[in-house]
DNA sequence: GTATCTGCAAAACATTTGCAATTCT
DNA sequence: AGAATTGCAAATGTTTTGCAGATAC
């Protein structure tokens, strides 16, 4: 994606795009492997190096706000940040760790409602073994 | 439920039904209220004042290892318990913040396998805006 | 020129670990 | 006696906060 359309994407959420925050929403749309706090930090300080964890921090707060990334809820106790335009559940190996991303039309992902409270973000995860795994287990 | 009942559950599960970890549970399936470690812990050291933190987390990771409790996979940085026999999912409000279970009927949890993947946990959350609030905003 | 953003250091938390004391079988 | 459980204190790791300096509108 083009900076200019990362940027317009900012613009249409309200959020200031400094500097910072294009190359911290940039890494997220390039690197889709659900990283932590730490990923982002440590990707992003070869390229800029006066970079503080704070202000990364700071920036995935407002971007979840804004509702143009999302977290990622996992048993884990580090936060992971995930930017997606399309609805996707994950899926969790518990043998080799893996997040997997499933893009899998379910019912329940269009589902605005239920029981008279109103749906405004949907977070489904499975844990199990991956396909990977099971083939190995299988030798 | 009677303590012969949470005894023999834990038993099934090999896990040794000691003095603590029978209280821990039995305050798990008495409060339904996805109860934080420091919620388990301060409600019952008064009944046993001895308790310590260290033994809590440590019964509660016996218990998810089991199988006998499970997470619940919300963005809090805090983890929740949660005691079930029941399949169902979660509803977070985000105006009131109170964390709802949903026992509806969907397909998706009666699904063991996804995209050649072995499901063995299904964790299904929602986030919005809950009955209550949604009535408190029209008036 | 005023708002906002950034970054350092310190603080605040939740959770884990090492180890000694206690309890159970 | 031997093994597992418990609990204190310290350590660890993530996230937040206060505040001063830099930057943007």
């Amino acid at each position: 994606m083009k900076q200019e359309e990362i940027i317009k994407k900012m613009e249409e959420r309200e959020v200031q795009a400094s500097f910072h925050r294009i190359k911290i929403l940039e890494y997220l749309m390039k690197h889709r492997t659900h990283p932590t706090v730490d990923d982002i930090y440590k990707g992003l300080s070869s390229e800029i190096p006066t970079l503080s964890k704070t202000t990364v921090y700071n920036t995935l707060k407002v971007l979840v706000d804004k509702n143009i990334i999302s977290i990622v809820t996992t048993e884990e106790d580090e936060a992971r940040y995930d930017y997606s335009e399309e609805m996707h559940l994950h899926f969790k190996c518990k043998q080799c760790g893996n997040l997997y991303d499933i893009f899998h039309k379910c019912e329940i992902l269009k589902q605005k409602e239920i029981e008279g409270h109103l749906i405004e973000e949907h977070h489904i995860y499975f844990r199990g073994i991956c396909k990977k795994c099971r083939k190995e287990i299988k030798k």
